[in-house]
DNA sequence: GAGTTCAAGTGGTCATACCAGTTGGGAGAA
DNA sequence: TTCTCCCAACTGGTATGACCACTTGAACTC
């Protein structure tokens, strides 16, 4: 007979569990407001010190959005109120920020296979196109105009963590000094470098050459990491 | 002039950051007890209810350990709880397996190229040389093996963010019914092949072969895949 | 000395009150 | 009528004090 530690379960738990079963059902949809606590205190028959506790749970979790006067309206899962919290205990380790990078690349050298293989939207040549115009108008490529090129290539990736991970890493990058997108983008010498990339990328996957795009994008990131290490020299 | 939110916070973030601070700058460490709830609350100058709701929040981040009637435990940083509540959000997801399962190959077909670069460890001879026995002795291999193998694998690629993103997956895939390995390791007709497999990859960890090691793990993985195909049929 | 018991201390929960910010509708002005 | 402004009512934020449930360890019994 196997052993298993009884299932005490905490009030708070409970709460949490309900309220996130019933996102998951699709009783409560993003953009809906919760009830009031103290009414909603009185609906699960729990007091409002623990209901709260439960609030701030779901908060840190994402799953919600919590203003004073305001009502509490139900978000789309954000991993970024998380990371906030998460990264100075991160961040602690020295390699941290290597890591980091090096875990980018990672996925997004498999995203952009998988994004060759799904083939190119509409959306990513809207966003090469915007990237074109502005260089032909003598600007840099904006930073979120990079942000999305690459935000698109793991949407199109249709994996689901891979999109995930990517949030949870770029949510810990904007801590991070050493990785500053920003910083190459405003570099007017690297502009046509950048685009040229950015376009190599895109035709890969365009033509749904996997290793192609895959090895494209491999080369974009090296070519930004080199360009940060003699930044930071 | 740039405009920015004022940046409004609220007692429960504060508690949480300072104590998050304190982790991280070691004044508190892994096992050692926080004050007691109500004389803690009297140093932070904060109601018991609201350090609670703080208290929650470091609980669902993995970073305190709290049970009833005993004290409030620093604890290693653990993603499980929080992957256990928000497992109903992600799987609600129709390609949530497919797509964990891949991420994890993803993860781990990196982490073995980087382990191969570092060379093994003991332990992981270690670990082989107890698969080795187990079969020598006519019985399967235990699942708690071949998970501190795969996990060994993570912690020799040294880097922070595939061995914590390695933890995250395998909390989710305690729930999924179509990845658990157990019913694999369980058919003894399967064993002399995962044996053959793991000890594969262990070599080409050992003689520092990262294109071998890799695609050693790419064939184990796609062995184990096909044959929970087949289960599943 | 080994086992038992129980009191003190811990987290878990609750009810209530009040503070602080947001909102919307009604009173007043134009 | 239409617009503006203000305040009442509602929201979340915080505090207090009480009580319950569980754990622990020291005093007590055998």
């Amino acid at each position: 007979m196997e052993i298993t530690p009884v299932n005490k379960t905490t009030n708070v738990q409970e709460i949490v569990k309900q309220i996130v079963d019933r996102i998951k059902l699709g009783e409560l949809r993003v953009g809906e407001y919760l009830p009031a606590e103290r009414s909603l205190a009185e609906s699960l028959q729990v007091s409002r010190p623990c209901l709260r506790e439960a609030l701030s749970v779901l908060e840190i979790m994402g799953l919600i959005r919590v203003r004073q006067g305001g009502k509490t309206v139900i978000a789309p899962l954000d991993m970024k109120p998380l990371c906030e919290m998460l990264s100075p205990i991160l961040s602690s380790d020295p390699k941290f920020d290597a890591d980091l990078v090096h875990f980018r690349s990672v996925l997004e050298s498999d995203a952009v296979r998988l994004a060759a293989r799904n083939g190119a939207s509409e959306e990513l040549g809207l966003i090469v196109s915007q990237m074109q115009e502005q260089i032909a108008e003598g600007e840099n490529i904006a930073a979120q105009l990079d942000f999305s090129f690459h935000r698109e290539i793991f949407k199109l990736s249709g994996n689901l963590f891979l999109a995930k991970a990517m949030d949870f890493v770029e949510n810990l990058l904007i801590y991070s000094v050493q990785y500053n997108r920003t910083h190459i983008l405003a570099h007017t010498e690297y502009t046509d470098a950048l685009m040229a990339q950015h376009l190599d990328i895109y035709t890969k996957i365009l033509n749904r050459d996997e290793a192609g795009a895959q090895h494209a994008m491999r080369l974009h990131l090296e070519f930004v990491l080199d360009v940060m290490s003699e930044e930071t020299k």
